[in-house]
DNA sequence: AGTAGTACTACGGTAACCCATAAGGATTGC
DNA sequence: GCAATCCTTATGGGTTACCGTAGTACTACT
């Protein structure tokens, strides 16, 4: 089992939530550490390490209030990503109300993340069962998100989708959206190609047009 | 001060939050009641006034997981809207994570709710100065939703342009919403005054045509 | 080298959207 | 009673999106 571990929630009582759970699982209270802000999260990180006395399990959420205090990192996603970098094998759970298919999928895949654990009515128990199957070099998902990573639900959407649908919910007229990729290097590029994808995920999420498709991408929590 | 406390919230830890401050106002713990449903919580209430031991406070969170288990009350916000019928007069506190000016101003004008405290690191702080306004006979709002109810920020947005943008984001042509607003009596409804409002709608909200006018509202939780 | 398959690009007709203008009806103020 | 104003509706022209078709470039396989 895990001894030091670093809790990062902007929300005291949340904190305090999963404070309760390491207790159940014979966490000794003076090695668990609490961060409200990313930036913070990360110093502690770095510091624990050139201290000799690095942490070995990180469970952090993943919106965060802006304040006033400016910050580097302002997501759980961008603090993941930073400590991607230096401890890519540094066991991290992830403890959010966010339950879209598509976030767990990046931030399983992507950042191996080793568990996500959805907010709600269980979560007390299912955070339990995450640190004890992480524990035990399992991966742990909520019931809520089981099968994000199941291939039937995974329709090859590519990060040039989402960039293109993000253009277009920004107003961008399909040339424009075409210049734009051009300036970028993103390929294609051409209007006639960006109407040929804009088909494709027409026809994948069953919307009527480019309206209704922002729409629904937004809504899944896509763009 | 308030005696007998209701706190409405699915999640345990936030729970638990709540009760602390509580103690800090010195209400007793045996007068404090939790529901994690809404259900259960309308229940609770009617249950109260029967008993002839009514509650003289409410604190509910908004939005609630879906669960096995069936619910009439499925937001807080029909929690509250039912609760209204009833007990007119009763204090109410919401404690949500939203902070979404247009939430803010429905529930404090059209369901009279007390005070708004949005969920975040000064929570706590700002839960208790919400409790001592209320019980004061005071309004009480977030630093954060400060200037919900300030007039410049309303910018007129009528319950007919919350219709027409959301029919827009279902992928419907000005001409089919036309029709859908004579079918259901929804005056204008010719396509040139759609048309004439849609104009307004994205000078208002700076949008540079239709697909970028339903995802600034969607960002703005209008629709 | 030839063929087939795939992906990107280009073009054209139809329909929808955008915008300006104007007619008809209701309300308000003089 | 009349004019002014506002709102709804109607019309037309320019722009853009939509969608099918066709051409071109690249790759893979025989």
């Amino acid at each position: 089992m895990f001894k030091k571990v670093l809790i990062v929630d902007d929300h005291a009582s949340a904190n305090s939530g999963v404070l309760e759970v390491l207790d159940g699982l014979k966490i000794e209270r003076e090695c668990v550490y609490k961060s409200q802000y990313c930036d913070d999260a990360q110093l502690k990180m770095k510091r624990a390490v050139l201290d000799n006395d690095p942490f070995d399990l990180l469970i952090t959420d993943l919106s965060f209030r802006d304040d006033h205090r400016p910050e580097k990192l302002t997501s759980g996603e961008a603090l993941i990503k930073a400590l991607r970098v230096d401890y890519p094998k540094m066991p991290i759970i992830v403890y959010s109300m966010v339950d879209l298919l598509q976030k767990v999928r990046v931030l399983v895949n992507e950042h191996q993340v080793n568990a996500y654990v959805c907010k709600g009515r269980e979560a007390s128990k299912e955070l339990k069962l995450a640190i004890e199957a992480v524990s035990n070099k399992q991966r742990f998902l909520s019931q809520r998100v089981q099968n994000a990573l199941s291939t039937k639900n995974n329709l090859e959407i590519t990060d040039f989708d989402i960039e293109l649908a993000k253009q277009l919910s920004l107003g961008k007229l399909q040339n424009q959206i075409s210049e734009y990729f051009k300036d970028n290097d993103i390929s294609p590029s051409s209007v006639s190609s960006i109407e040929k994808r804009l088909n494709k995920l027409r026809i994948q999420f069953k919307a009527d047009n480019a309206t209704h498709l922002v729409a629904k991408m937004k809504d899944l929590g896509l763009i």
